[in-house]
Formats: C-alpha cells, structure tokens, sequence
DNA sequence: CGAACCCTTGATACGCTTCAACAAGAGTGG
DNA sequence: CCACTCTTGTTGAAGCGTATCAAGGGTTCG
C-alpha cells in the first residue's frame, strides 16, 4: 500500500518505505473492537490505515467519553512506544478499520541503518504535536461556538458543503461540549445565516465570516 | 554543561552530546525578553536550560496570554522547525533565562551520522506529546476545582510543602481560570482542609484525598 | 508620601450542563 | 402490516460553574 506509506510519512525514499512494511504487522477490525487499552502495554508506533478510530476512556458500566477521533491514513499513538509506557487511552473502532503497528525492536534497528526515514517520523511526531497544540489552546481561549465555527472550517478543507461522517454527539464530544448544546449552536449558527443545515449536510454560507467568529 | 544535556536527552551517549553541544547557540535573556514571536520562522529546536520562559500570545494593546511556563532544563518548541514553518506561540522570559538553540541544518547532517541521537530526539518528542495529551483531557473532562488539585500535585511531586515560583496569576492562566477563580479555589481547599495556603507557600496536608479530588 | 503592582473578596451576569420530554428513523418480531 | 424498542437529535426549563466588574488591602519602589 504505497500511497498510504506515502501519506503516514511524507517525504521518505520508497525503499525505505518498503523496508517498513516488512515489518509492520496489519489487522482489519470490525466496528466497535478495541485496538488498544489505556494501561496496555504499547509495544510498537499504531497507525489507522483506512477507516475511522475514536480515542478517548471507555467506562464498563456507561458508554464511552470521546475525545479525538482519527480518520486513516493517520498515525493513532507515536509517543507510548518510545517511552516504553502504556497507552494513556483507549482506542476503538468507529467504522471498520485497518490497523497497522510497527514494533520498536525490528524499528529501532531499522532506524539504525536508514536515518533518513528518523526524520519523516519525527515530522509525524511534530504534526500531532502541533495539532494537539492547537487544540489546548482553543480549549482555553475560546468559547463554544467558536469552537464550533473552527471546527466546521478546519472540516470542510475549503469546500462550501460537506456531509458530517459521524453522530453529531461525537462531534460534540470532541469539541467537550454537551450534545444539545451543539444542537442549539448549530441553530443559532443557521439563524444568523452562516451556516445550513439539512441532517447530516452542512453548507457553509458565509465561510468569512466564520471566520472572522472564530479568530475574533 | 553536561548536566543540562542529559536532562534534555536522557540516555544519549556523552560524545554525541558533545557534538551537539559545538552545533548549538547561548543567548542569555534578560526578564520580560522575547525568544521568540508567533509567525516568526523556525530555524532550530530550542530549550531553556536555565530560567523561566512563558509560552503564549502577546497582545501589543495589553498584556500576554500566558498558556504554559517551561522551566529549564527542557525543551521549548520541538515541533515548528522541524515542519519548516513557523512558530505558532510568543515565548518571552519570564526570570532571567538561558536559551538554548540546535540550527536544523546542522543537526540533520549530525544525525545522519549519528543515529542513537534521533532516538533521544523522538523521545523528548514523546514526551511533550503525552504532557499536551494530558492538558487537553484536563481542560475536557475536568473541572476547575480538580486541575487545581492535579495541577498542585504534579507540582509538589512528591513533598508535602512548596514554594509557589511564579505569580498566581500566571498558575490562573496555566489552569485556563480567572485569577479570581483560582483565590476562591484556593480557599475552598483550604477551609477543607486538604491544604494550607500562605502567601507563597503552600502545604499540602492531605495529598490522598487531593489525589481523590483530581481523579474523581 | 503616592504610584504601581499584586492578591483577595463580593455582587452580578453569562455560558454551558443537566434533566426531562418529545419526535423521527432503524431494526425486530408478532 | 403494525406494535415495540432502541438510538439519535431536538427543544425547553432550571441550575451550576466560572467570568466579569468593582472595590479594598498589602507590598514594593521611587
């Protein structure tokens, strides 16, 4: 799978990718199975090939608390293996799902010769980091609906319409605002005629002044 | 400073920390200095050795937003100049600093040669990615009260009493509450007796039942 | 001494959550 | 086919948590 090397690490020489992929184990989970648990022992770099995984704490007695969901290709956890610690949260799948990990034993030694390749991963870990990042800080300094408005922008990638890939409590979740909440600013959202909403499609009408919402 | 080093870089062996240390350049900042601004290009990995240095947004009208403080030795912004662009954060010092910068240049051509030093590199990555992962589900699933109380724990590490380093309204900032917020909070804890507040010393008379707080 | 900080305390306002009720669609079994 | 249940999203009312505004006291420094 060329093009999703290509995508997990930009930038590195196609032999070097290759030599990855002999090392890298794969599995296609069904909806709903766990690909790791917080506590568990990470025993290698995970990666979500295709499909969507959620990140967050599931509880025995209630549902699960989302706070990140990961569509592939996208790297799931870089930081547990190269601590040699345990995962942090759990991850589960939402859709179904290819899961690819990368064991540190045959990687440390696969760094060793190819240095090349240490560089596109620490990229990888720069990219997460950055993106986690940005997300303390609107945590901090903004309030809902520019969240919301932040959210619906950095999802549409440009484009003026888009269908939501998953339930809006999800959505909710991940911005950590309660469900009905996002019902209601999406309301006030149309009201103002920013934004339309028909179910699961969303068209923005105003992407400026969006915008301007959710810098200001 | 061998000292500083191996802070920065656990278990990297001693010449590859003496190669760095041609590679890299001093600055010593005087308070209220600026390291680096939002926008500005990142030309290499840069970290306090020694000092205080805050990371945040600096309004030219009014003060600064502060996010978090870093206090050497540690690293201060791993991600930007590896991605090529910019910083995304204002760093200022807030006591008198000694800051660190590795010019990537350089530095890529010295791993090339010197493998075992990526691996260090990756793990500090790590690390500051698990330390943002804990902030944002702090600030998503926690409220004030309990980031007060993990944020207390963390920072005692350990000893029953401690010396506040920084001014209250900074601890506000970092804790993402007003500073009004963190008074009141702070006398809440202390008619509960969980700890003993004065002026700038603060005891910790019952770290289990904080402990209880901040997880529960 | 006043000026400039800082922290504290109180009163009030607002954002968001929680709880509860309801509507709409999907799946199930009689 | 309908009745039933389960899940999801929506809407309203009430309440909690935290911010904001304003005022006062304690230091430090010129």
């Amino acid at each position: 799978m060329p093009g999703q090397w290509q995508a997990l690490l930009a930038g590195a020489p196609g032999t070097a990718l290759q030599a990855l992929d002999l090392l890298a184990s794969r599995r296609r989970l069904q909806p709903g199975a766990t690909v790791f648990r917080r506590g568990q022992a990470a025993r290698g770099l995970l990666a979500v090939l295709d499909g969507q995984v959620g990140l967050g704490l599931v509880r025995e007695d209630q549902g699960q608390t989302l706070e990140r969901t990961l569509r592939g290709p996208q790297w799931l956890d870089l930081a547990s293996a190269w601590l040699d610690e345990v995962h942090q949260q759990d991850a589960w799948c939402i859709t179904e799902a290819d899961v690819l990990e990368l064991p540190m034993a045959p990687l440390r030694a696969c760094l060793q010769e190819r240095p090349e390749l240490a560089e596109g991963l620490m990229r990888q870990l720069a990219r997460q980091l950055r993106e986690l990042g940005g997300i303390t800080h609107e945590l901090m300094h903004m309030d809902a609906e520019k969240r919301l408005a932040a959210w619906l922008l950095r999802r549409a990638a440009g484009l003026s319409s888009m269908a939501l890939g998953e339930r809006k409590r999800d959505i909710a979740a991940q911005l950590a605002i309660a469900p009905e909440t996002l019902s209601r600013l999406m309301r006030q959202l149309k009201i103002k005629g920013l934004i339309d909403v028909q179910g699961y499609t969303v068209r923005l009408l105003a992407p400026d002044q969006l915008r301007l919402l959710a810098q200001g």
